[in-house]
DNA sequence: CTGAATATGATTGACTTTGACTGAAAATGG
DNA sequence: CCATTTTCAGTCAAAGTCAATCATATTCAG
């Protein structure tokens, strides 16, 4: 049986049932308990189901066709769940992180679970997600960006002041650039970013390939401040040449 | 039987009939005491019921709808919507307000738009509303109490104190009493409200019938501070009374 | 056809859940 | 008020479930 006959076989056994055995599933799929154990966790990291101990629990969003779901999983959500894959990667037990608003950063949270971090968000998307991970978090004050559902504003930047964190990981970077540094269109949102990193003892930027060697209008931070988490797709010259001034992970596909 | 199954049957069985002995559980799930006691707690712990002696009773808000549930809530709804409607209609242009989490502050957002009012809310769930409505909107900042997605603790209390409200709207008050005052059951919870009130010009509670005359676990604050909205089927003992008081709107359905 | 990348299944050791047992705490009934 | 019964939290060993690793099998490109 290919992988994505199984995986269909799976969400349509987790729409009958919301909770199905391993046992159950290797039984109708006649595979290794190995396998759909796999197929579990993949399904899960790409927010199509949330697992429960003893089985797997279908949650994440309406029940249009899955076979779509699977395959709309773009090559862009399969490069942000990368990304948040290596950022995942850092966290370590006890950790207190911040989590800047916008989806890469949201590509995070499935990760955490079972971590026991305490997490401090702006984006309002992502407190119910980690809700559902049951993952202990607080909210910065702040006004609400219609958009994006970022907090921003004094509120905000006066309240992630009060916090102090392990790692930051801020995503919605938007230029990146060696000698003028991160950017990022709004101003209001780079006084956030920028706060928070300074609350942090370190900081790391998601970003895929296209934002490199780029210029935005408000000035988050120097490159030097930051590690910076990437894929595949960066020209060369621009891994060199920020190596020479940061951590830039590359990761590949 | 899957650990998170076992839990819905223990909801679906503290629905039915509010307070189940452990021993009546056991022989509907099948499992031991100790386990029913080690899912007792722990849905305590994630503040989904309230555990008494000899059994636990189901307390805050919905998990899964039955279809008898679902009729139950449509009742409700629209209560709960007339309710909001009237509250809304003490709204003026201009006006800065808090809104309260839960479901029955949930419902005034509707009324709100094209209103040019200012919004500080401390539920997550309103927050997506407000943007859909267009409306200016400030959250505060706090810790996120699991179920509910409200802001609460120290930081929700200090947070607070930084706006001023002209309209403070308040639900989740499940305890009216002439003499003992509003009651709720979490004092954390209670704490928030109690400071929202203190930085509002006039606060309006919004309750259903069934919480008068009730006392809960944390007092929030004297009948005497808050006007009350609530529908018809309130006993005329209780109107009287709280009228002395205050000002009680009852709206006929 | 060969080698690299990927998928699979078996095995292991770590972790989680479970149920019986224990003594403490709470309700019950004189 | 005390003694009895019931209910409860904590501990422990056993069973179940899981992630990690490895060796094998399959796929695909060159």
């Amino acid at each position: 049986m290919i992988t994505m006959e199984r995986r269909d076989l799976i969400l349509s056994l987790l729409k009958e049932k919301d909770v199905v055995t391993v046992k159950r599933i290797c039984e109708e799929t006649k595979a290794s308990e190995s396998t759909i154990r796999r197929d579990l966790t993949d399904l899960e990291n790409k927010q199509i189901i949330k697992r429960v101990h003893g089985g797997g629990a279908s949650l994440l969003k309406k029940k249009r066709e899955e076979p779509t779901l699977i395959e709309k999983t773009t090559k862009n959500q399969r490069e942000k769940n990368k990304i948040a894959e290596k950022a995942a990667s850092f966290i370590e037990e006890g950790d207190s992180l911040y989590l800047d608003a916008g989806s890469s950063t949201m590509e995070i949270i499935p990760f955490l679970k079972d971590k026991s971090v305490v997490v401090v968000t702006n984006g309002i998307p992502h407190v119910q997600l980690l809700i559902e991970y049951d993952i202990e978090t607080y909210v910065i004050a702040g006004k609400v960006k219609r958009g994006t559902a970022a907090l921003i504003g004094t509120k905000a930047v006066e309240s992630i002041k009060e916090f102090r964190f392990d790692k930051c990981f801020l995503g919605g970077i938007n230029g990146i650039h060696a000698e003028l540094g991160l950017t990022t269109p709004d101003p209001e949102e780079a006084s956030v970013k920028r706060t928070a990193m300074l609350q942090s003892q370190i900081t790391y930027v998601l970003a895929d390939p296209s934002k490199f060697g780029e210029v935005s209008f408000a000035n988050v931070s120097e490159v030097s401040d930051v590690d910076i988490i990437t894929t595949v797709g960066i020209a060369e010259e621009h891994v060199t040449e920020l190596s020479k001034l940061t951590n830039i992970e590359v990761i590949a596909l």
